[in-house]
DNA sequence: CCATTATATAATTATATGCTTATATGTCAA
DNA sequence: TTGACATATAAGCATATAATTATATAATGG
């Protein structure tokens, strides 16, 4: 048992972040594939700006990263964040999310820029 | 990867329950020693019905069992639960909290009944 | 039965959260 | 520069959450 601990404060805080099935749900599909706020529009069905409001959350938190690509923002899983092993950890016990990219891609909506 | 794999909507209610302090805490205690209201009052210099809620809500999600002995009820985890896998793994990376009870014993706290 | 101790529940309140709408910022291409 | 598209931020509102106080239930021991 060397894994690095986390501080109970901090865990709760991450723990709270993740709780929400949006962020959760985020999160997943980043452990993957990178995304982009438009395509997070598109799969969740919900505005842009609430859209927004949960990534900078996770951002806040140093759990993605964001990377501007032209008009485009994408947000990636920091594997360096503190957080990230255990992110993992909790991560493999959820079905695998693909499917929802998937058909972003069958209705021509995916971003692949660059 | 043969890991069952937890709804999304279930996971994020399990992720939200242990994104409290208190609760998270009480959990990671409950990994080593069952406990009882009283104690976890002290623990957290908490009032009664504020304990009696947060493991009212832990037992509801089925993450913990209670028992009655006399007078106390003992709360437990319940490694039978769907959600036990993904709540070690999450515990594991948490600072062990015994010293919590050991301030308990120490004040002639700790509750051993039976 | 009564008093004490332990726990649960209900009602209330203050604060946190997540969404909406409106608006601002940033990039690109004509 | 202007218009279109992508994203961020701010303000407002409705609901959720966690605490408190008051009260109810349950077990124990005289």
């Amino acid at each position: 048992m060397d894994t690095l601990k986390i501080e109970m404060d901090k865990a709760a805080l991450i723990l709270k972040l993740l709780g929400d099935k949006t962020r959760l749900t985020m999160v997943k599909i980043l452990e993957n594939h990178d995304c982009c706020v438009c395509e997070f529009v598109e799969i969740f069905k919900m505005s842009q700006p609430a859209i927004s409001q949960h990534v900078r959350k996770l951002r806040d938190a140093g759990l993605v990263g964001e990377e501007r690509k032209g008009q485009w923002v994408f947000y990636s899983l920091k594997k360096e964040s503190d957080y990230y092993p255990m992110v993992q950890d909790i991560l493999q016990h959820l079905p695998n999310q693909d499917y929802k990219l998937k058909e972003l891609e069958e209705q021509g909506l995916r971003i692949s820029c660059c």
